[in-house]
DNA sequence: CATGAATGAGCCTTCATTCAT
DNA sequence: AATGAATGAAGGCTCATTCAT
C-alpha cells in the first residue's frame, strides 16, 4: 500500500510500538503489517540479537546479522537507521515488551510480598526464555557511553519504579519496613536479581533460573541475620 | 632486546603480582623494575582505563591510550601484547590489587557482620577513589564472549569467595542464618553492592558512595520484611 | 508491455527528437504520446535536471530524482536506461531543443552581427530562464570522460557551427576581419559566454543576464585595444 | 624529527604554502621535508590528478590513487582528511602554485598588451605541461556545490584580479579602451582562455597550444570587427 | 628501548538496478 | 504501466599491528 517500508520503521520506532500496548486492539493489525514481507522487521532483530548476545555488540557485523537472518546486507538498512538503532529498537520494542508484561504480571497479586514474587518470576522466566535477550540486556545496560543510553536508562527507571512501587505498598500494609531507604531498596533488589541472571548467564544456562524465586524473595525478606537469635 | 620486556610482561601478567602483595619485602625491587622507563607500564595502564572508561573498550584506539599517556602507539606493544592484552592486565594486575585490600580489610574484623561491612566500605571506597577503575570494572564483568574472559571470572569468583567465607563464619558463630543457599546469597550481596556502585556512576558520582555502607549491611542481615517475630 | 516503452524511449533517445523539431507537423502527435501516463518523462526528465543542477549528477540519487518527479524509483527506468541516459536525454532532448531556437533565432536577422547579437541574446534568455538546465550544461560540458560525452560534443559542435556561420558570412559581407584564425574565433566567443553565464550562475543568478548582450557584442566586434585608427 | 607528518599535512593545507611562496628562500626547506618519506605527499597528489584527469573525481577511488601512487591506501589518510581533502589540496597547493607564476610573468613585462599576453603565454604553456592538472582545473572550476567550492572560486578570483589590474593599467597608459565593463572583461578573457584550453583538452592535446597565444591576443584587442579597414 | 609512518584487512553504509506484485 | 522492497557490489575510511630507523 502507500505505507511503505520506510513509513513503518518510523512507526515502530516512534509512537508505534508505545500504541501496540497501549491499544491492545490495534496491537494484532499492526503485528500484521510487520509481519508482512515475512516479518523481516522481527527477523532482523531477532537475528540481531543473537548475534550480538554471542559476539557483543561491537564485534558484530551487520553482514552477520544479515546472514542470520536470511537478508541482504543493504536489506537491513530499510528497517534500521544504522547498526545503533538495531540496538536501539532493542530497548525500545523488545525489552519493553517484556517489562510490560512485569507490571500485568505484579497486577495479577494482591499484598506486596506475593506482587515483588510474581515480578521477579516473571523476570526470571521471560530472561530463562530468551536467553539472547538476557545477555544482550545484561551487557548493555553495564555500559555507559551507548548512544542508545538513554533508552537504556528509562527501561531500567522502568523496573524500579515497580519495585518502588511494591514496597510502598507494603510499607502501607504494614508487611515492609518502614525504615527503608526507598532507593537503596530497589537498586538492592534489581541488582541482585541481575546478578543471580548473570550468574546463571555464565555457569551457561545449565540449572532453572526459576527455582532461585522463592530463595530470593526470602532473601530479601528476612535478610541473611539470625534475627530470631536476638530474643531467644 | 625485545625479550626482556616479554619477559617482565608475562611476569607481571602471571604470578608477579602476587608476589608483589603477598612478599612486600620484593615489592620495592619488582616497582623499581617497572618504574623503569619512567613508568611507562603504569602509565599505559592508568591511560587506558581512563580512556576505556571515557568510551568504551571497543570505541577505544591505541593512540588514544598512546597520546593519554605521553608515548608513541608502537611503544604500547613493548608493554602489552595486543589490545585485548591491556584488558586483561588490568584485571590481572589492577583490579587485582584492589581485591587484596579487600582480604586485608576482612581481616581486620572479628566477627561476621563487621567483616562484611568493611569489605564493603573498602569496597565503595576503592570504586569511588577511582572512578575510572569502577566503569570499566562493571562494563567489563557484564560482558560475555570477551577474551579476558576466564581472568574476569577468576576476579569475580575471588570476591565471591571473600564473602562465602564472611557468610559461613557467620552461621558458625549463629550471626547468619543457617537455611542460606550460599551460592545464592554472595551473588545476592555482589549484585546488590554492584547495583549500588552501578547507580552510582550512573548520577555522575555526585553522592557520597560510602554513605551506603550502613544502610547496605542493615538490608542484608535484616532484609526488607517487617519481621515481627523480633518482637513477638 | 515492456516493449512498447523500451522502443518509445529507443526513438526518444534516437532520431525521435529530431524528428520532433525539423517536422513540426509529427511535433504535436508524438508529444501527445509523450504526455500519456501525466507526462512522467519531462516531470521525470525536469526533475533530474532540477537534482542534478543543485547536487551535481554524482551526487544524485534515484531516489530523489524520483520523489522530486513523483514517481517509483523503479519508473524512471521505464523510460530511462539508467542514470547516465537521463544525462544523455537531457543533451538529446532538452539543450537540444533550446539549441535549436537559436538557429531560429539567427535566422531573423539580416547581417552577421545582428545574428551573433540575436543568438547570444538568445542564449543568455534561455538560460536565465531555465537555471537549472544552466548549471547542468556547464558542469557536463567542461568534465570529460563522461558516458554522455560524444552526445555532448556534438551539442557544442552545433553551436559552434552557427557561431562560425555567422562569422563566415560577416567576412563575406565585409563586416568582420578576413584574417581571422576562424576555429579559435568560435570558442573565443562560445567561451566567453560561457563564462559570463558562470559568473552569472555562482553569483546567484542576482542580475539580469540579458544587459550582457550589447557589452558582449561590443567586446566581440571591437575588442578591448584602444584601436585608434576607428577616430582618424 | 618531531615534526610528524600530520602535523605537516596541516602546515602545507593551512599557511605553509602560502609562506613557500613569499618565502622563497624557505622554499627549498619545506620542500625537503615534503620530499622525506620518498615524497609520498607529492606523489599521492600527483597520482590523484592523474586519476581525476583520467576518471572524473566522483568516478575515482582511493584504491585506484593508492595503487597510482604506490602506497596503501590508508597511507593516503595520513596526508590527506578524506577524498574531497586531495581536491582541495589540489587547489591549495598545486594549483596556486601554477597561478603564483602568473604573477610572475606579468612583472616581467612592461606594458598592458605585453603582460596580459605573457600571462596568457604562461597560462596556456603551464596547462599544456601539466594536462592532468589542465584537466582537473577546467572540470572542477565548472562545477558548483563543491566541497572544496569556496578555495576553487578564490583561485579563480586570483586570476581574475590579475586581469583587471592588467586592463586598468591598459586603460591607464591608453593602450586600451576607456568605456570597458571591467567585470566583464576579465570574464570575457578567462572564458575564452578557459574555452581554448578544453578545446585543446577535448582534441586530445595534438596541437601546440601556445601557437594559440598571438591569435587570442589579436582578437582580444582588436576584435572580430572590421574595424581599421574601414578607414584605411 | 622508543618511535610513528606505513600497512591493509575489514566494516558500515549507499545506491543503481531488478522484479514480483 | 507502476510500484517500491530487495539486492549486493562497491567504496570511503578506521585502526590494530608491524618494523625500519
Amino acid at each position: 500500500m502507500i505505507c511503505g517500508l520506510r513509513t513503518m520503521q518510523r512507526f515502530a520506532a516512534g509512537q508505534g510500538v508505545d500504541i501496540l500496548f497501549r491499544m491492545p486492539a490495534l496491537q494484532e493489525a499492526i503485528i500484521s503489517i510487520k509481519d508482512k514481507n515475512n516479518g523481516k522487521y522481527h527477523r532482523i532483530l531477532e537475528a540481531a540479537v543473537m548475534v550480538f548476545a554471542q559476539q557483543g555488540f561491537y564485534q558484530s557485523t551487520i553482514s552477520q546479522i544479515a546472514r542470520e537472518a536470511g537478508v541482504a546486507d543493504g536489506t537491513i538498512y530499510l528497517y534500521f537507521k544504522n547498526k545503533d538503532d538495531i540496538l536501539l529498537q532493542f530497548f525500545t520494542y523488545k525489552t519493553k515488551q517484556v517489562f510490560d508484561l512485569f507490571r500485568e504480571e505484579v497486577a495479577k497479586a494482591d499484598n506486596a510480598v506475593e506482587k515483588l514474587r510474581n515480578l521477579i518470576r516473571r523476570h526470571l522466566e521471560e530472561f530463562q526464555r530468551d536467553k539472547n535477550m538476557a545477555i544482550v540486556y545484561q551487557a548493555e545496560t553495564h555500559q555507559n557511553s551507548r548512544s542508545a543510553e538513554p533508552q537504556i536508562r528509562e527501561m531500567s527507571k522502568m523496573y524500579l519504579d515497580i519495585v518502588s512501587e511494591i514496597v510502598e505498598q507494603g510499607q502501607a500494609d504494614g508487611s515492609m519496613r518502614k525504615d527503608l531507604y526507598l532507593s537503596l531498596v530497589k537498586r538492592f533488589i534489581l541488582g541482585a536479581v541481575d546478578e543471580t541472571i548473570n550468574n546463571w548467564l555464565h555457569s551457561g544456562g545449565k540449572y532453572d533460573l526459576t527455582s532461585m524465586v522463592d530463595p530470593l524473595i526470602d532473601l530479601f525478606i528476612r535478610g541473611i541475620g539470625n534475627n530470631r537469635a536476638d530474643h531467644s
